[in-house]
DNA sequence: AGCACGCCGACT
DNA sequence: GTCGGCGTGCTC
């Protein structure tokens, strides 16, 4: 990599900024100097606003007319990889420069200074008289051997006043001292011993300990179901990582695994890594920002965003559940941080590690292909782990109307409750029920803003609308022709399926676990433990309970619908589908127990639920990849969806025709355009949304043309065009 | 993104 | 005759 180039005060230099400007300003360097890549603080008309150094001055302007940076941030200067990563991030998702860089950008360290605190530490000398008060100041300090700590927390952790203290201070009995904000995270011990592993983890560990060594570029695929020891695996990469002094990330799909994992993490390394997500606060973010581009951290755990924070030296990335679709952002900036940190890898010569028990197709097919390397992990219990499947076929089955579970599960569920052990009803519907009907009129009660249906709730009386969050009373009469009392909840959520299961198993103890149920991602936790510990019998749950928790007692999971993903046309809800009837099953019976899984169905003959049931997946990749193939979809072929938003619908269908008619450089590079078509979400929050779709060949240029394409018209104002390449939804 | 400049309707 | 609506364009 190229060094940073200096700049001498009044240099012409070319400044990036985040706002929205898809150009480079040119300024004069300010006092002191910079060098490219040094975050700086410029004027732009009366505002300042923040940027990064690009290179040397276009020259445009003249020397004598540009105006002076303000001053060079007190962090570090942005890298030149972490430069070319974003550019080429940019140019891949085919983002404006300027919101790249505010995602590297989103940093509280620019404007706090590094200011020092006092702190305090055990002293020399010894007290005169050691009262009660100081002999509790002195355990405390002890309790905290070598930590800095403040007057206010050694004072609250003694349970002393701060004049005793500062007493103690006087004698030098406690020594003051002058600290810097934001500590080194502790320091992380790769060479302590690890976890024991089975004879295949240790070779896949070895293996993977071996390309780390490399220093080179490469992506694996680590497969394994459930329990079969993925992350110890990945953890003895990240120690050679560490131990080679580069720096690793591990992202996780979701906030609520991190203290899980942090703990594991802590087992294995003896010292709690950086953490970055949404969850943080200002001073923790301001502390792992500033010492992941110092040498103040080894390994980050983070959300997808921490792939944009300034590393010195990233050696690892690890993407744990890569198929989860939490990866893809698609508000706003929209990229796939599976993608992204391949790319970033690249660039870094780092090594990813794709961690999955059900890889998303498309990595599966990089696997075969040999674009990654695969290992797959055998069962660490043997056979016991995967839970025997069958399918329920609903067709046979006495229900009255408005229940949902069949006689068949509801004997095993029984028969378990019996046993002392716990059943999971699983249902991908939170709230009472997705639909309310006028029984009169037939109306459906829909969101105000956005086109969509909304949710009954029981907990509080409400509906809610899922897309947007708006909520309102349930109304006694129909918005539409006013009869009385007809209004009727259709279709379960797991809150009228607890009321089934309630009178179903009236002796049980039934908890839902849905996201809204808890407010706190501590809460869900605790309750979670609880649960699994055994405080209750049976459990109703989203797709919440499908990730992370352990549920030891669990032997029966009864999937309520597992038609709900295979119907619609959506390219990938074979895979979901898929993934999550994996997942959910694996649920079941653990370690010494044998599981059974049953998954209520009206069309068990359908391939994605025989794939299910029949359990061999790698059958069920192929096919699915075969029939892409023919269609010429992903990965055999290349999406990008367009949408535009704006308040009036009819000028967005205009633009979108117009477009469509000048699809030229569409067609030279063989793709075609479809639409416009309102958009899935056809209106968000009063803002009505339409949606083209291109698809182009695998290897075609298609961001190039996209882009020619795009710029061709002119968007009257108001009106919003984003870009989003690898779109998850189509229809 | 902000903020200014600028060109057409209802008020003192 | 002015105040102010927000459409268009610029920011080194």
């Amino acid at each position: 990599m190229t060094s940073p180039v200096p700049f001498a005060e009044g240099d012409p230099v070319a400044v990036q900024i985040t706002q929205p400007l898809d150009r480079t300003l040119d300024y004069a360097a300010p006092a002191g100097g910079c060098v490219t890549g040094s975050f700086v603080e410029v004027p732009l008309g009366p505002r300042k606003v923040v940027g990064v150094v690009w290179g040397g001055g276009s020259g445009e302007i003249d020397r004598a007319r540009l105006r002076p940076v303000v001053r060079a941030l007190d962090v570090a200067p942005m890298r030149a990889e972490m430069r070319d990563f974003l550019i080429r991030a940019a140019g891949y998702t085919l983002t404006p420069m300027h919101a790249m860089l505010a995602m590297a950008c989103r940093s509280p360290a620019f404007f706090d200074s590094r200011y020092m605190r006092r702190v305090y530490r055990r002293g020399e000398g010894s007290p005169d008289r050691l009262t009660e008060a100081r002999k509790r100041a002195l355990a405390a300090l002890g309790d905290f051997d070598g930590l800095a700590l403040t007057l206010a927390e050694l004072s609250r952790a003694a349970g002393v006043s701060p004049s005793v203290i500062k007493g103690l201070v006087r004698l030098g009995v406690i020594s003051e001292e002058e600290s810097p904000r934001d500590l080194p995270y502790p320091c992380l011990d790769p060479t302590r011993s690890g976890y024991e592993l089975s004879q295949d983890q240790a070779l896949a560990a070895d293996d993977l300990r071996r390309r780390v060594c490399g220093g080179e570029y490469g992506t694996t695929l680590l497969r394994g179901v459930t329990g079969s020891g993925k992350t110890e695996v990945y953890l003895e990469a990240i120690a050679e990582c560490l131990v080679r002094k580069r720096q690793a990330l591990v992202l996780l799909p979701e906030i609520a695994l991190t203290a899980e994992f942090l703990k594991r993490v802590e087992r294995r390394f003896g010292g709690m890594p950086a953490e970055w997500h949404s969850g943080l606060t200002m001073t923790e973010r301001r502390r792992a920002w500033r010492m992941v581009g110092e040498h103040g951290a080894q390994l980050v755990v983070g959300a997808r965003s921490a792939l944009f924070l300034p590393f010195r030296d990233l050696g690892l990335i690890v993407v744990d559940e890569e198929h989860d679709t939490s990866y893809k952002q698609e508000d706003g900036v929209s990229y796939n941080a599976r993608d992204m940190a391949v790319l970033r890898a690249s660039i870094c010569s780092a090594q990813v590690i794709l961690a999955s028990a059900t890889p998303c197709l498309e990595s599966w097919v990089n696997a075969e292909t040999g674009k990654y390397r695969k290992l797959q992990l055998s069962n660490r219990f043997g056979e016991v782990d995967l839970p025997e499947m069958r399918a329920v076929d609903m067709r046979g089955e006495k229900l009255a109307p408005s229940h949902w579970v069949s006689p068949t599960l509801r004997d095993a569920v029984r028969a378990r409750l019996d046993a002392g052990e716990q059943a999971l009803l699983f249902l991908n519907r939170r709230g009472y029920a997705p639909v309310t009907v006028c029984r009169a009129c037939g109306h459906q009660i829909e969101c105000d803003h956005c086109d969509a249906r909304m949710v009954q709730h029981r907990f509080p009386d409400s509906l809610v609308c899922h897309r947007c969050g708006e909520s309102k009373p349930l109304p006694s009469s129909c918005p539409s022709c006013g009869a009385e009392n007809r209004l009727a909840p259709v279709g379960p959520g797991v809150e009228r399926l607890s009321e089934e299961a309630g009178e179903l198993f009236p002796d049980a103890r039934i908890e839902v676990l849905s996201s809204d149920l808890f407010g706190s991602a501590r809460a869900l936790r605790a309750r979670m433990e609880a649960i699994a510990a055994g405080e209750a019998d049976i459990i109703i749950g989203t797709q919440l309970v499908a990730k992370g928790h352990d549920f030891p007692l669990l032997t029966l999971v009864g999937v309520i619908d597992a038609d709900l993903g295979v119907h619609g046309c959506d390219l990938r809800a074979a895979e979901r589908t898929f993934q999550l009837m994996r997942q959910v099953a694996g649920r079941a019976g653990r370690r010494n127990r044998r599981g059974e899984a049953l998954l209520q169905t009206w069309q068990p003959e359908h391939a994605v639920i025989e794939a299910i049931l029949d359990g061999d997946e790698e059958n069920f990749w192929r096919t699915e990849a075969a029939g892409r193939r023919e269609a010429g979809v992903p990965p055999y072929g290349r999406f990008a969806g367009i949408v535009l938003s704006g308040t009036d619908e009819k000028v967005l269908f205009r633009i979108g025709r117009s477009l469509v008619s000048g699809d030229a450089p569409l067609r030279e590079i063989g793709a075609r355009v479809y639409g416009p078509a309102s958009a899935p979400v056809a209106r968000i929050r009063g803002r009505h949304r339409v949606r083209l779709l291109v698809k182009a060949g695998k290897s075609a240029p298609l961001q190039r043309a996209l882009s020619r394409w795009v710029n061709r018209v002119r968007l009257p104002s108001g009106l919003h065009l984003s870009i989003d390449i690898d779109p998850q939804t189509f229809y």
